[in-house]
DNA sequence: CACTTGACCTGTCCGC
DNA sequence: TGCGGACAGGTCAAGT
C-alpha cells in the first residue's frame, strides 16, 4: 500500500502524537515483523522517550532519546495507529475508518506507552516490519545506502531526474520510477497518476523518452505526490492513518483503479494492462507507445 | 552490471 | 455454495 503521501501521511500523524511519550511495554507476536527485538528492546526501547518521527523513502524513523531509532517498513499492509487509553476504537467516525477495536487479528506488534496509549503496528501480510536500530547507523542499513533522492526535495531538480533515470535505460519508464534507487518513495498508483499525466505510455524504453518529456513527468510527479499528501493518501483495502482514517486521494485520480470509466482528459475509456509485473493503467489514446 | 521473474503472506474476488 | 486461481499499494533474492 503505503507510497510517499501515505507514509508522510503517518508520519505527520506519529509526530503530532508521540513526541515526549515514554515506552512503557512492547508485544509483538511475529518474528519477521519485529526481528531480534528481545536483545535491545529491554535496553534502548523501554523507558526510552520519542524525540521525533522522520520519514526517508517509504521508511518511518522514530527518534528516541536512547540514540536509537525505531525503523519500521509497512510495505504493501502495514498500519501504524495510535489510540489513546480512553478511546476504545480506532479514532475517528466510523463511516471514516477501516480499523475496528484494536488489537485485532492483523495486530503484530502492540507498543504500550506510560500514560497507556498505544500504537498498534498491523500487518495483514507479514510483509512490514519494525527494527531499533542506533540512530548513527541508521543510514548505513542496505535499503538507505541505495535509496535515490526525495522527489519533493527543494535541491532535486528535473536534471537530476533524467541523469538518475538512465541507469536503467533499457527497461520501461514505469519500472524506472518503482526503482527506489532511482527515485524514492514512488509506487504503483503514483507511477500510473504521473505517467497519465507526462502522457508517456508506461511500458516507453527509458533511453527513448526526450529530455523534455521528463521534465513534465518530472513536474506532473511532484504535483500528484502533493497533491496525495493533502488529500491524506489513498486508501483502497487496508490504508489508514496514524488515527486509523481513510485518505481520500482515489476520488481525485485520473487512471488508478479507473479501467473502463473516460479518460477526464479526452473521454476515451481507460484500460488496465501489465507493465513490469504490475497492474498498471493508461488512457490509451493519451499515453501512445512510441 | 542490467534486467526479469518468483517469493514472501493473507485475504478477497471472480469464474466455473 | 464451493473451489481454484489470479490479484493486491513493496521489496528482495535468484535467475538469465
Amino acid at each position: 500500500m503505503p507510497e510517499l503521501p501515505e507514509v508522510e501521511t503517518v508520519r505527520m500523524g506519529l509526530e503530532a502524537l508521540l513526541p515526549g511519550r515514554v515506552f512503557k511495554h512492547v508485544a509483538h507476536n511475529n518474528e519477521k515483523s519485529f526481528p531480534n527485538a528481545e536483545t535491545d528492546v529491554a535496553a534502548f526501547l523501554i523507558g526510552a522517550t520519542v524525540e521525533r518521527v522522520k520519514r526517508r523513502a517509504k521508511v518511518l524513523l522514530v527518534e528516541l532519546s536512547s540514540a536509537y531509532s525505531l525503523v519500521i517498513h509497512l510495505k504493501m499492509t502495514g498500519q501504524l495507529v495510535f489510540v489513546s487509553p480512553e478511546a476504545r476504537f480506532g479514532a475517528g467516525h466510523p463511516n471514516d475508518s477501516l480499523v475496528g477495536e484494536l488489537p485485532d487479528r492483523s495486530t503484530r506488534v502492540t507498543f504500550t506507552f506510560a500514560d497507556d496509549s498505544r500504537l498498534f503496528f498491523n500487518d495483514q501480510r507479514k510483509f512490514g516490519w519494525v527494527r531499533l536500530i542506533p540512530t548513527t547507523e541508521v543510514p548505513n542499513i542496505d535499503f538507505m545506502r541505495k535509496v535515490g533522492p526525495e522527489p519533493l526535495d527543494p535541491t532535486f531538480t528535473a536534471e537530476d531526474f533524467f541523469e538518475r533515470l538512465q541507469r536503467r535505460k533499457n527497461t520501461s519508464i514505469k519500472a524506472a520510477l518503482l526503482d527506489q534507487s532511482v527515485i524514492a518513495g514512488v509506487g504503483n498508483i503514483y507511477a500510473d497518476e504521473s505517467l497519465w499525466g507526462a502522457k508517456i505510455h508506461p511500458a516507453t524504453v527509458v533511453h527513448t523518452v526526450s529530455k523534455q518529456k521528463i521534465r513534465t513527468l518530472f513536474d506532473e510527479l511532484q504535483y500528484v505526490l502533493k497533491l496525495a499528501i493533502e488529500k491524506g493518501g489513498s486508501s483502497d483495502k487496508n490504508y489508514v492513518n496514524a488515527e486509523g482514517k481513510k485518505g481520500s486521494y482515489l476520488s481525485f485520480a485520473r487512471v488508478f483503479r479507473r479501467e473502463g470509466l473516460a479518460c477526464p482528459r479526452c473521454n476515451t475509456t481507460i484500460e488496465k494492462l501489465r507493465v513490469a509485473g504490475r497492474g498498471t493503467h493508461i488512457c490509451p489514446h493519451c499515453q501512445k507507445l512510441r
